[in-house]
DNA sequence: TTTCTTTGAGAAAAGCTTTTCTCAACCGAA
DNA sequence: TTCGGTTGAGAAAAGCTTTTCTCAAAGAAA
């Protein structure tokens, strides 16, 4: 039994006896025969890996992307490399060339925030790049969250609720995303409140409440949050207070990181960005350029969810 | 100029001119040339890449342990594949398959409790299998935090700061780490006060200080948590109840997971394992194995170290 | 000058697959 | 019987390195 033979009854090429093709596959299973991917891959140019770049250590925003990556490739025999370079320029290189050395089929570079760069040079690599909640490079694919529409949907369901008076507490201007979602919330709510940007702590969200209600006039009925940790020291201040939530003040997160989101007491309303989503279709396209399909470059936007538990008040189904 | 001649020069091996190896060294720099992994590997039975098994869905043990490992490793040119399997026993093949089939140099399981096992079946693999944070094989190399070591730590320095009345409220009895934990409590602050087992969430650490402070007699100076979770929540109650941490009690944590541990009001003392310590040790151990040197089996306990923050009150030096 | 030794460079094989070519055998048709 | 066509199987090359072997040339010693 030849080599060659072999290799054809197994891959279905090739002309051959059936009853021969059997016989083979028959042996192969038996022995347990593994293909090296190594040998393929040397001949193919596929390994059928690929690597995933990040700066975000703790893995907030970069394992649900990751998360997403695996499901949508494992099935193709994908495997990936997760390489975390926190903010060191040299210790990314290191990570690239590795990945390099070994043929990764392609790269995916994420963060933690979108309006940042990884410290990395990705330009003119031989293999393709593309990026997923973190800056891209200009003509390159990028997938990122839709900020505005994720915020609207916040404002719009307590709107629905009935709220009239929101408030917005958020991070630092600094952040597109800050800026974003502040957008849709004067879009939507008016300029009858200002915006109250801050840090991304629980610290800020005390404080916010603090000084929203020692502010003249009416207080806020809601308070859409610019991330979970916000709100949920708000809801925590607004305990304090004697304020309800969420009987007298609906309060509305962003990000639904579970360990925040659901440990609220009460848990938050929130908005999910879909990262595994964003993950899959990060997974997708890269596969689809490392098998020469044409990919339209630019920025793709996956639509925000929003997460209906019980700081909001209302019914699940409004 | 042979292909061999150059071979030998990039790798300083083989007879010939200095001038000779000096030429193709530069010429080598000049074009850009990389050595081509897969080929290398394909001769030399070694990839230069291992797989990290983790049923851990929000790496809360895992990137820790993911880290040290990287840290460790990239300095000898590995990269490691992160493969999250759920607790699905097919999914766990499809990864490992896909790991076996790559070549991996080896393969650490890791997971989100040391007295489970992950549900895939790594015994007879063609590579070396090391266990960090997770029930090993018998016969096994496993690298797993000292539980005990690591309350006895806490323990200690309550008494140290003069708290004799120290209360235990922890995780369900079904955990092995939180046997070791209440075993360390027993054994150094005796059993006047009963251990509080009960869930790993903060809606627990809630019920437990009602309970504590109905209870009769005298109230507890100090609290020892079974995690950070617990010890935020149990610290929230506290302050509504008007006692004050860490001057009527102390409060010390367990995990030292940042987000929880330094967002508490005060933050958190509390103990770390050292997970990335151990990623470190298991990294190092698996490359031994993989490089064929011989490796001791059995279970290497890890020391624990303490995380002096405000919850416990006393000067960071004692 | 001849022979031995040393030195530097290239040839070839191995590692594992896949793919393309070649070739022998067999069958049916002329 | 002979020729063209079909079919099944094997040989060989390619993909990229490393390593071992061979060999030619140069230098030194006799």
């Amino acid at each position: 039994m030849s080599i060659s033979t072999a290799s054809k009854a197994l891959n279905n090429t090739g002309r051959m006896g059936d009853e021969t093709r059997e016989r083979v596959k028959r042996a192969a299973a038996e022995i347990g025969f593994r293909p090296n991917a190594l040998a393929k891959g040397l001949l193919s140019n596929r390994t059928f890996t690929i690597g995933l770049l990040t700066n975000d250590t703790y893995g907030r925003f970069t394992l649900p992307v990751m998360a997403g990556i695996t499901e949508a490739l494992v099935d193709h025999g994908v495997s990936v490399f997760l390489c975390t370079i926190e903010d060191d320029p040299a210790l990314g290189k290191v990570h690239v060339d590795a990945m390099l050395d070994k043929h990764v089929d392609g790269i995916i570079a994420s963060g933690k925030r979108i309006d940042r760069r990884l410290p990395v040079d990705l330009s003119n690599l031989p293999v393709p790049v593309i990026y997923a909640f973190t800056e891209g490079a200009p003509g390159s694919v990028t997938f990122c969250a839709d900020d505005y529409q994720g915020a609207a949907l916040a404002v719009e369901w307590l709107q629905g609720l009935g709220r009239r008076r929101i408030a917005h507490v958020t991070g630092p201007e600094s952040f597109v995303s800050v800026r974003e979602r502040a957008k849709a919330y004067r879009d939507l709510a008016g300029d009858e409140l200002p915006v109250l940007y801050g840090m991304w702590s629980e610290a800020w969200g005390h404080e916010a409440v603090a000084r929203l209600w020692s502010m003249d006039g009416a207080k806020p009925d809601a308070i859409f949050c610019g991330n979970d940790q916000i709100a949920r020291a708000i809801v925590d201040a607004l305990r304090e207070r004697g304020v309800r939530v969420p009987e007298d003040v609906s309060v509305v997160g962003f990000d639904n990181w579970e360990i925040v989101a659901a440990q609220t007491r009460p848990p938050l309303t929130t908005v999910d960005m879909n990262l595994k989503a964003l993950g899959r279709e990060a997974g997708l396209t890269v596969l689809a350029l490392a098998e020469g399909r044409d990919v339209e470059p630019g920025i793709r936007t996956l639509p925000c969810e929003l997460i209906v538990r019980q700081s909001c008040g209302g019914s699940p189904d409004r």
